[in-house]
DNA sequence: TGTACATCAGTGAACGCGCGTTCACTGATGTAC
DNA sequence: TGTACATCAGTGAACGCGCGTTCACTGATGTAC
């Protein structure tokens, strides 16, 4: 994304050559959320959240480990945020593409909504992989991030049904068909480098609207 | 499975109550399965392949870490081999599951397939997991594992059109709707703590059979 | 039959490394008088 | 205006740990003569 390169010479050289400035006093909560980037830069570069360190976050970032512990209680802390972090933009992502869509057409909404989740999952591997399996909440009240993004989905099916589409199972069943259909297509198949798969896959999230919904 | 403790000191208890009796003479190759069967049972407990240690592989088999080395030329090794081994082991289930169904109902054998895939998932969060997005092959000419997963329910999907079934879309969409759409229904909800959530997921593959087939 | 030796399965101790985390610190920027 | 001090953003070095890997080894089981 950064074009940068992943090897320790690599690494050192980046870091070498824009050494980081220090934000302006009074502004140290700024590095909280650079933090919080950076992390989210390496997530989508790897492919799971268990390769993310807090040295490595701290090189990305461009500061020393140790001032991580300015803003994080610990590694578990920050990690939690960043997917609070990641699962925000992702809404917020699928919220924005669910606004401003041409009237008419009772699906578009959600097929809008889906081709968002689609190109955030294509973007980078590691991020939407954390969504499942990733749980928030305290432990017996606990929520998987992938089911609150289904409900919302589900949300927008039954909008759909209202304005006169017709769905052939229930709307959270078929939120989850749709989501983990994307899911499961861009993780299973990578038949181009990076995202230039985006036709396949969305030509995919349409077959998969058209199973869910009763289409002639 | 085994019933065993995962802290330490369960481990060390574990490894003092049975210390492992070494393999007969000219039988040293046997090692060979009981790691990838130890890691094999690690990878169940476990979430990712990402938390794999030939360390912790040793102590799950009873050996000592420098006897790895002895059957694999080191950890990458063991890992590729291990994914070759579950992947075999889950095509193997799915085969099984395939044969000695009631004749009759064209879609039958297409079931049992899917629930025997279910009920692997089930079994072990981290299995599965590893599937999507673990590649086999000559780099170029790489596959994903879950694809050919996914061909081979293809070929099982054909076989229930020629034998009558209608298919909503081609066979090897349809396959990998069936496969990712348990696959996310297993990863995303987890009503129970463990394979108590079989009802569910056996229902959900149904949902999604329905979905792909012409059925009344 | 005994004995010297080869072969086998597996070990124990050590290595260098990157990790998360701690702690006393540095130097710039603000504030009190 | 100057000066002493507080506050801030961030650092460098060190710690103990578990990791993958290497290497010389041990002790039991087989084989040659």
């Amino acid at each position: 994304m950064s074009g940068k390169q992943t090897t320790a010479g690599g690494e050192l050289a980046d870091a070498a050559a824009r050494p980081r400035v220090r934000n302006p006093w009074g502004q140290g909560e700024r590095l909280r959320t650079e933090l919080l980037e950076a992390a989210a830069r390496l997530l989508g570069e790897l492919d799971t959240v268990e390769g993310l360190t807090l040295r490595g976050i701290a090189r990305e970032a461009g500061v020393a480990p140790a001032s991580i512990y300015a803003h994080f209680a610990d590694k578990s802390t920050l990690i939690s945020a960043l997917l609070a972090y990641e699962h925000s933009r992702v809404m917020d992502l699928m919220e924005q593409a669910g606004v401003d869509v041409p009237a008419g057409d009772p699906i578009a909404p959600l097929r809008a909504q889906l081709y968002a989740f689609c190109r955030y999952s294509l973007a980078s591997p590691g991020h939407y992989r954390v969504m499942f399996g990733a749980h928030v909440g305290e432990p017996g009240q606990q929520r998987s991030y992938g089911l609150t993004l289904a409900r919302r989905l589900a949300g927008t099916l039954s909008a759909c049904e209202e304005a006169g589409a017709r769905l052939r199972l229930p709307a959270e069943r078929a939120a989850i068909v749709l989501l983990v259909g994307t899911h499961g297509r861009v993780a299973l198949i990578r038949e181009r480098p990076l995202s230039s798969d985006e036709p396949g896959v969305l030509q995919f999230a349409d077959e998969l609207i058209g199973l869910v919904f009763d289409t002639p």
